[in-house]
DNA sequence: ATGGTAGCGGTGCTA
């Protein structure tokens, strides 16, 4: 089973360069993070015509999320636990009822800048909700993959120029430092686990300055699994050539495969 | 320190 994240930086802008994808990619799941339109608004009729189900928690002109599946969604859950009147389109979960059963959420961390100030703090609180949840869901025992984008450079190797990061929320002490503390609860890192070692391996470019040419990018686009899902992970990819496409979203898919 | 680009929505915010 394939598992996809993707910041499509609004669904309908780039609706032509995801459906491209996912004939292309063929993955059996997909989390999508800046959808930035509302649940009525959704191209769902696009997707279902490729054979994909469809659940969206979306928000005008910011965020919003959704989660597509060739197998059925169940349970669906929108909005991260936790919030008291936090009303950002940030995460959706559902149980995904294929040839294995994997509970999935498609999450958009907050970018949390200008660091310090109450972005920041926003940012770090929403980390604190998102430990709380995987905590819980751990308690299952069961296969679960927290994807999205995390907006957290979790190393030095995960940014073509550290240096330029040092004073940015996605690579403060304190966001890495939280990143880590959520994985140390029992979580892994999908990518990280397929390639320990890899370097220069990144999933978002920004529009500005020519980075994707100069191939000043960084990775934030992650997949957590809990030990169950963990078990059954054999592969993961970063799909960077669909930067180079025409009229891109400035992040790129990451998938996995599980058994 | 600034400006560089993109999406939304029709100005400035978010990234």
């Amino acid at each position: 089973m394939r598992i996809a994240t993707w910041n499509v930086n609004s669904v309908k802008a780039h609706l032509d360069a995801v459906l491209a994808w996912l004939k292309e990619a063929k993955p059996d799941v997909v989390c999508l993070q800046e959808i930035k339109c509302e649940d009525h608004a959704f191209p769902a009729f696009e997707f279902e015509a490729l054979g994909y189900s469809c659940a969206v928690h979306g928000q005008k002109t910011y965020n919003g999320v959704a989660l597509l599946s060739r197998y059925a969604l169940e349970d669906v859950e929108k909005g991260l636990p936790g919030g008291d009147g936090d009303d950002h389109a940030r995460f959706i979960a559902a149980t995904v009822v294929g040839p294995a059963v994997v509970r999935v959420a498609s999450l958009y961390l907050p970018n949390g800048n200008p660091a310090p100030g109450p972005k920041y703090d926003y940012k770090l609180a929403w980390m604190k909700r998102l430990e709380a949840y995987a905590r819980k869901a751990l308690l299952q025992e069961e296969a679960f993959v927290l994807a999205g984008d995390f907006n957290v450079i979790p190393e030095p190797r995960d940014a073509r120029f550290p240096e330029n990061w040092t004073r940015d929320a996605l690579f403060l002490p304190q966001t890495r430092a939280a990143f880590s503390a959520l994985k140390s609860i029992g979580l892994t890192d999908g990518y990280r686990a397929v390639h320990p070692l890899k370097t220069g391996a990144y999933s978002f470019w920004d529009y500005q300055a020519g980075a994707w040419q100069k191939d000043n990018g960084i990775l934030i686009d992650h997949l957590l699994l809990s030990p169950q899902a963990a078990d059954r992970l054999t592969g993961a990819d970063i799909h960077k050539h669909v930067r180079g496409w025409e009229k891109p979203s400035d992040h790129v898919p990451v998938m996995i495969t599980l058994k």
